[in-house]
DNA sequence: CTCATTACCTAGTGTTTCTATAGGAATTAT
DNA sequence: ATAATTCCTATAGAAACACTAGGTAATGAG
């Protein structure tokens, strides 16, 4: 079953939180936690993959946090997902067709190249601010 | 990570034959096996669901064997995902909203909406008459 | 009419991947 | 100094996945 990761439901809600509430100062994992209601100690580890990808930068300390490293014009969805998840794969043998005996005798190749492309640039053409638009309007129209 | 299943990927492959070699007399799971390099025993848990979704037809007996159930124009890439995996949902709460505590503060519902419907109608429009017909279009190059 | 061959069925098992937790070290503002 | 935070390694529990075992039922061939 093709399935998104928790990891990159809870990383996509924790960047968009972030985007959303942005005052100059960082926000701690704890209040992310808390607003996100998504445990504390599982949200480090995805963070200190957005934060190799240079997706948010992070400040030690005691009123230490995150904020995002880049404008959420500049985010695609398609690198929170390569961030948190690794490259896209959808079978291995279109990547590294080493991987598999049947490679050059198979005819499914070429679909699972072309439907990943597909996929890919869908991601790539979203963009953090996408959501983070439609998220305020949906807010503007409800007040 | 994103993956299509090694049961998607088998049911692909055996469609793939078994519209390629139509000569009018059922192909045995023996003979798919064999080709395709995959065991029977797994082929057969992947063709009943084939069967169920009406994608081939089996007779049983001494020469009996698969046939597609309709034409490969008319079989759909979504329809074979959809009779192995069950129905495509890359998150819960886009298909069942009580599913999830956040319904109604959550961000990315629609996000995910849009990309799953993206990603089916792709597998919608592709149909196994397609990536025979590359197939086809190899073999004659080849000869 | 018997036998070989095939599809059909239920159950279970080992492996891998995913999700989450534990316990602490390093850093920094107050 | 202290409290709050990020950062790091390791590991455990749960769930999904890929595959196997062992047998029954149907059907055409001889």
């Amino acid at each position: 079953m093709i399935k998104i990761s928790t990891g990159i439901r809870y990383a996509l809600r924790s960047l968009i939180y972030i985007a959303m509430n942005y005052s100059g100062k960082p926000l701690s994992l704890k209040e992310i936690a808390r607003d996100q209601e998504i445990s504390k100690k599982y949200l480090e580890s995805l963070f200190r993959l957005l934060k190799n990808a240079g997706l948010v930068h992070s400040s030690k300390g005691s009123v230490g946090g995150y904020q995002l490293g880049k404008s959420p014009e500049d985010i695609t969805i398609f690198e929170v997902f390569y961030a948190i998840d690794g490259p896209i794969n959808l079978v291995d043998c279109a990547t590294n067709p080493a991987s598999c005996s049947r490679t050059g005798k198979c005819e499914t190749i070429n679909f699972y190249k072309e439907m990943q492309d597909n996929l890919s640039s869908y991601l790539t053409k979203t963009r953090l601010s996408d959501i983070v638009t439609t998220a305020e309007k949906k807010i503007a129209f409800l007040k």
